[in-house]
Order: structure tokens, then sequence, then C-alpha cells
RNA sequence: GGCCCGUUCGUCUAGUGGAAGGAUAUCGGACUUUCGAUCCGAGUGCGCGGGUUCGAUUCCCGCACGGGCUGCCA
């Protein structure tokens, strides 16, 4: 039998980390059997735009490369996969279920139900259905629909019954069934609720193993009983722990942002996001926040290192493997390696992934990732000459591993800007060291007339300088960097000097000397 | 309230009835050219209370904590 997984995500206009983390395991568990991978969009319960609340969600796929088989824009056998045009599957599916007396038509109006709970559990009880609605005569039926009195349809709880469920990542599980309420299964409209849907769903598109997060074990319950009411042979279920803010077992959840934003370890993405977004042109942060896979793209990630990332929460291989590609996590892939306890995402540890995978892009791929953050900063034109792109890569170069998302590259503007903006701090402190700044005086000469302006030029002229002058071969270079750069950080100081240009080095240096009269 | 799941360094994890391993972060050192780069080193942990046992992080029970379901949400 083939493996067939699924996502079913809701068009919700963004894509959660969490669930791109459960989308992945999935998509490897198919990739590693040689099955499929399979997104159905569960828009059953949404009003809104679903196409442009989609679309999110299928570049997030897109951009890290995990493609799907059947489902949005490639289609597939089992067409449609947006649950909102299927209800013709539903509603023959629940027709069934009536007809064999599995479920039934609620006429009780909520009011009604809610009262029989509050009465139920007021003393401590356990609330169950009254299903009154079973006492009706088929006749008295016939009158409230011709009647077009409201109803829902109730799957009916077989009450006798124990579920017991063999998970593949919690193993054995089992619920009484006499402690469940009936659970709704069709909305007096018509449409289906999640719990009935998935299950319609998951056996007409032959999913072998359902792969998702442990949110839904209860829901398991109800569904294995729909799949047996329906004469289905049930899937395999494995479920995975929820992903929870750094620092904490919680759950990860859009709606706690702000408490986010304190969060020591969280903070570092948020950083980055309040230091890059403007200078890209993204107000508001473009929208964008790192529970959505959408921050990480913004911001110069690239897709190896979120999906190392995202593989290791969770899973492990063994005791030692950490950094791993996409390829082989797909061949080493097993949902018994998953964890059971919650895993809380880390940021650091991310960083680490990306700083890991970033250095093994090329010059070339690295070049290219930096640019666009550099055009839309404004520091280099949109269609740059040959001349400006070589200096991109030769900044690129020199940075070298200093660069661990594309957008790092920002942090060293000076190499493309006119004026540069000193940090007054370093600056005062490293020429308040005696003698440096007639050094540095005394040095302009030296490199006015240096013709070969190369890091192995500069480097030879300037140690060359110092021990003539009787001071160590390194005096001089924080004065330089700092004058040229007017940052303490940075490649080596020659790389430096040689980047930033003969005219435009003894520019700065002048100026600096300068500000010190 | 009821039912279900979970709990190993700050964090992600490995592992075992008999001295708890890796990674990351942190701290310290090195690189006599910086650094948020690189290299080297160090410290840090089995939620709590019972029980079984010669011995428990590992098995059992309880508790605490976290999570979920208990919805005409997914």
């Amino acid at each position: 039998m083939t493996v067939r997984t699924r996502f079913a995500p809701s068009p919700t206009g963004y894509m959660h980390i969490g669930g791109m983390r459960t989308a992945l395991f999935n998509w490897l568990f198919a990739r590693k059997h040689g099955g499929q991978f399979i997104l159905r969009i569960d828009d059953t319960d949404q009003e809104r735009n679903v196409a442009s609340a989609l679309q999110p969600i299928l570049q997030a796929f897109r951009w890290l490369g995990l493609n799907w088989d059947e489902g949005p824009d490639v289609n597939g056998p089992h067409a449609p996969y947006f649950q909102g045009h299927r209800n013709h599957l539903y509603r023959a599916a629940a027709d069934r279920l009536i007809a064999e007396g599995k479920a039934y038509r609620c006429f009780d109006p909520p009011e009604q139900i809610q009262a029989d709970r509050d009465a139920a559990t007021k003393d401590g009880g356990q609330y169950l259905n009254i299903r009154r609605s079973c006492d009706l005569t088929p006749t008295q039926i016939e009158e409230n629909l011709a009647a077009g009195k409201p109803w829902v349809l109730r799957f009916l709880i077989p009450r006798d019954r124990k579920i017991e469920l063999e998970d593949a990542i919690r193993g054995h599980v089992e619920w009484n069934a006499g402690l469940m309420s009936d659970p709704v299964i069709m909305r007096a409209n018509g449409s289906p609720l999640y719990n009935f849907a998935t299950v319609v769903d998951d056996s007409q598109m032959q999913i072998t193993h359902v792969i998702r997060a442990e949110e839904h074990l209860s829901n398991t319950a109800v569904q294995i009983l729909l799949h047996e009411a329906l004469g289905h042979v049930p899937p395999i279920f494995a479920h995975i722990p929820y992903v929870a803010a750094p620092g904490s077992k919680e759950k990860l959840s859009k709606r706690k942002l702000e408490q986010y934003r304190k969060n020591p370890q969280f903070k570092i993405l948020f950083d980055i996001a309040d230091k890059i977004f403007p200078r890209i042109g993204l107000s508001n942060q473009g929208g964008l926040d790192p529970v959505m896979v959408e921050y990480y793209e913004k911001v110069g990630f690239i897709p190896a290192g979120l999906l190392n990332a995202l593989a290791r929460l969770g899973w492990s291989l063994d005791d030692q493997t950490e950094l791993m590609s996409l390829d082989f996590i797909t061949q080493n892939f097993s949902l018994e390696r998953v964890v059971k306890g919650p895993a809380g995402f880390d940021p650091e540890k991310l960083l680490s992934y990306q700083a890991h995978w970033m250095n093994q892009l090329s010059a070339d791929e690295r070049t290219a990732g930096c640019l666009p953050y550099l055009q839309q900063a404004g520091l280099v034109p949109q269609q740059p000459s040959a001349v400006e792109h070589a200096k991109v890569r030769a900044v690129v170069a020199a940075l070298n591993e200093r660069i661990k998302i594309f957008s790092d590259v920002l942090t060293y503007d000076y190499f493309f800007k006119d004026v540069i903006e000193v940090s007054e701090k370093d600056f005062t402190k490293i020429f308040a060291k005696a003698g440096i700044r007639e050094l540095l005086t005394e040095c302009v000469p030296v490199l006015t007339n240096l013709s070969d302006w190369t890091v192995v030029s500069l480097e030879a002229a300037i140690k060359a300088f110092c021990e003539s002058k009787g001071v160590g071969g390194g005096t001089l270079n924080q004065a330089l960097r700092i004058s040229t750069t007017g940052s303490p950080i940075g490649p080596g100081v020659f790389d430096c000097l040689e980047l930033v240009g003969k005219e435009k080095s003894l520019e700065r240096i002048n100026a600096a000397l300068a500000k010190l009269k």
C-alpha cells in the first residue's frame, strides 16, 4: 500500500511555524516511503476570501521546497481539494449514517442543549446528550422538516463502546465512549464540522497515515468511531507534540505575540525584524512576526536552516547528529523517533543551524541572497552594473561567516554608503590611545603613495610603516578601521580598506583626523 | 469538573534498573587586526512525594505543572 499523508491548513492568511513543522513531518514520512503528500484546504468555516488567504501558505511550502502531489494548483485524482467544494461527499456520508440510524437530526435548539449541560454539570456531573430527538417518530421528524424547524446532525455515540487506538507515537490510548457526548457533524446549513469532514476526506483521499499535532488526540476517539460507522478502516494515527514558545512549555500561539516580545530568547528574532524591516521599506514590520513562516523568508533565512531546525523540533536521529540536509532527513525520518514531550521553539538553535547552512552556500548564492537587501535599502541600484555587482560579491566574500542571514549584509552598509555613521563611543576610545592620531597622520602620505590598493600591498605597507615608527604592526589597525568604516566590527581591516577604495578611504581618514583637532 | 497526553542541562535532545552523552546558549582562554567571525576549554540537568528493589532518572502509585478534548472552531 502506498503511503499517503496530508496536511490540511485553514486559509488563515499566514503559515504558522508550528503548522509548518507538522506539515514537514507529513511530507518527510511520505517521501521517505515513496508515497504521496496531499495538501487539502480546510475552509469549512471560512467566509473570507479563501484564494488570497491561501497564497501565503502555499508560498511557505514553495519557499521551503516542500512540494505536494495533490492539492491546490496541481489537483489530482481525489479533487476537489477544497473542503468547501466537497459538500456532496459529506452529504452522501451523512445520508448513509442517518439511513443506518448512526446519526440523528437533533431539533433541540442550542439554548436547550446549553441548559441540559448546565443542569448536568451543576453538581459536578457528567453531561451526555438527552437525545430527545431520537424519540421522535418518523412522522414527527417529517413534520418538523416540513415545518422548517432547524436541526443539526449529531453522530450517535455507541455508549457501550471502548475505543482503542495504537498511536504510532504515543502507543496504546483508550477511551470510554460512555463518557462522550454526541458530536454535531453537520450544521443547520448543511456544512460539515471538522471531525466529520476530516474522516470523510481522509478516507476518500485514501490517507494511510494521519500525522498531526497532539491537540487532535482527543478528537481521534470520535474519528475512529465515525470511520467505523462509515465502514472504513481507520488510517494509522501519529500524534506529534505541539511546538511551545521559547523557554516554556506553553503552546506557541499567535495571540501571545506581545508577551513574546519580552521573552529573552524570542527577542532575538523581534530585534532582527525591528532592525531590518524599516530598512527594506516594510513599515509596521509588514505585518510579519516570528510565528509566521513568511517572516523567516523576508528577513533572509534560507530554507535549509529553518528546515533543519523544524525537523529537530521533536525528532532526532541519534545522540549525535544535529546538522542535516532535507535529503538526509528524508532518508532517515521515522515516527518511532519522534519525542512525546512538547518541543520549545528555540531561536538560538535556529540561528546556529542557519549559520551552518548559510556557510555551505557558494559566494554566488550568498551574493544573490544579499543583493535584494542592499537594493531594497537603496544602497545598490535595482539594475546594478557589472562593477557594482562585483563589489557586492567582493563584500559578501570578505564578510564570509559573518553573514548568518542574508539581511546581515546591511550591518556592513559602510561599504556602500558615501557618508558613514561613526560609532562615537568606539571612535573616542580608539583615539584616546596616546600617539595614535599622530601615527595616523603620518600614515596618510604612505597610503596616498601606494599605487597597488590591494589587501596584500596594504598590509605590507602599513606593517612596514608601523615598524619604521618602532611600533607593532597592528598598532594602527583599529584607528584605520574606525576611520574608514565607522564601525568596530567587520572583515579584516585590509579587506575593509580595499573594499572601501583608495579615494574614499583617504577621504574618510582625513575627515577623522579633522574631527580630532 | 470529567476524560486523554506529556515532564532529562536555560533550550533542543540521547540514553539506561548500577557513576546521564551530544548540540546550542552562557562563561573563560586563544587568534599579538577588530568582531556579534573562528578555534580551544569549563560549568550546568533526570518536576515533587511515596512504593517495588541491594540499588530508580529508568518500573508502579499519587501530586504538581504544562497541553488538549469536553463547541453548530479547527
